[in-house]
DNA sequence: TATGCCATTCCGCTATACTGGAATGATGGC
DNA sequence: GCCATCATTCCAGTATAGCGGAATGGCATA
């Protein structure tokens, strides 16, 4: 589950086997995130065409994919909402946490959002945009480095400074704009986020948005995910204490519906 | 695509091949409903264990499944939500709906819904809980007999007398408390409900709920889907104009938002 | 501790799914 | 119209994925 050896299967050498082509397919048209032939995705994800297509013509008839245009583009399908919308209702952090990021977004007209850890990396798992049409950033579910998020600060606070230098991934210790981020100063800011319960900072990944971000803890007091707020720079330099508050408040109220809120594991 | 000479997969006969099984596996999760662990997986789908063992931990390491409890039950994974919510950014009906579906639901504080046909069968794509906690029936994505729901009744509006006959298998014109529905009756019904451009009955799945339904249109009138609003009989009696009146003014504004000439990004 | 039941893992065999490459079809430029 | 280019489908061979069955492990109850 950790990050660390992560057995690979998409690996390069012999035939690869269907479950893997289909894994890769589904998550290569998530990542690359526009429709695309049969052909395209043979050549995306280094398959051969004639297994794609094959393969590719089953997932249609399942409705994973769907046809997207007259041009033989396929695109995510229906059945997977179906499956994810079921997925929501099962996981109970999700489903308590989805009217809450709501309420939040709704009371500070801002987007809010739900971040969790995905192996040793950051994504959003839930997002509503604030009034404003703004494009939501939704990039529901793509994975970032957790050091360039005000959320990652927190998501890793609860290990210790070993811990967090041997889960991050010494690769992501560099920034969007290829500038390294110091160690030490990565440290301390999640010392600071840690001690205050909160952390805040400029998005690293646009040049126009400031992040808040607070942690949503289970009952043994562990960070299992960070609900946060995404506004213009403007907008958070001036609203900077009623935003920070709205979200503490919505934080501490979602942490308390999942039975948390106790100090530090055992 | 329709529903008519759909290949059947998950046959019996010799060995089945990896991605059948995935497919199986997750759409078994989805029908079930709950959790189970891998062999009961196995004998649910009727499939040697040692196949779905491994495929299932395949799926578990991709994040597809998620283990669930200690004792080894695995469900419906997060990468599922993941790909699911992509899917709705991209197709612009359901990303558009949603919204809708949203404010339709808070303004007359019952559930709102966004149905649409899967095949031959009816299937709730968007669902939002009126204010109470009435446990939202939530069964996004499971397939239902077209003649059970008001829906049904808009959703073939735009066929021939002989089309929908022909449409709609046979088997689908007995009501789920086993007594037949009289085509003549139904086609009946249809032409009303073409006509009005509004439905509403009392549910034939459960025993305390009203459902009303208005179409949603493409550019060429075509119904796309349907708006609606289930509830409580009761209420439904009670607030029947005012409910069909809200119904009906937010279904024509979403017909107006897609008609307006919303199209899918290249 | 012994016993039985069931879930899970292990293992070798072989039917077949995946593949490479070639054939066919579609599209667009000239 | 006639190529050139690329997308898609067809096909036969073989590496291997899926299978059955047997071994192991877990967890009760006696």
């Amino acid at each position: 589950m950790a990050g660390k050896a992560e057995k690979e299967h998409g690996e390069a050498g012999g035939r690869a086997r269907g479950i893997d082509r289909l894994i890769q397919i589904l998550e290569y048209l998530h990542e690359d995130g526009r429709p695309q032939r049969p052909n395209d995705i043979a050549v995306g994800i280094g398959a051969p065409k004639s297994s794609v297509y094959e393969i590719v013509n089953r997932l249609v008839d399942a409705n994973f994919l769907e046809p997207f245009d007259r041009e033989g583009r396929l695109f995510l399908g229906r059945k997977l909402h179906f499956l994810g919308a079921h997925y929501l209702e099962t996981f109970d952090l999700l489903r308590e946490a989805d009217p809450t990021v709501a309420a939040l977004s709704a009371e500070t007209r801002e987007t809010a959002q739900l971040c969790m850890c995905e192996g040793d990396k950051y994504v959003v798992a839930l997002a509503h945009s604030g009034g404003r049409h703004f494009k939501i950033s939704s990039d529901i579910g793509r994975p970032i480095p957790l050091t360039w998020t005000a959320s990652g600060r927190l998501l890793v606070a609860d290990r210790s400074e070993n811990e967090i230098i041997d889960f991050i991934p010494p690769a992501d210790f560099t920034l969007p704009d290829g500038k390294p981020l110091a160690t030490r100063k990565f440290l301390s800011q999640i010392e600071s986020a840690r001690a205050e319960g909160f952390y805040s900072s400029d998005s690293v990944v646009d040049d126009y948005t400031h992040c808040f971000a607070a942690p949503v803890r289970d009952r043994d007091g562990a960070c299992l995910a960070t609900l946060c707020i995404v506004a213009p720079r403007e907008e958070a330099k001036r609203r900077h204490d009623e935003l920070r508050d709205s979200l503490l408040r919505h934080a501490a109220t979602l942490t308390a519906k999942l039975g948390g809120g106790a100090k530090r594991r055992p």
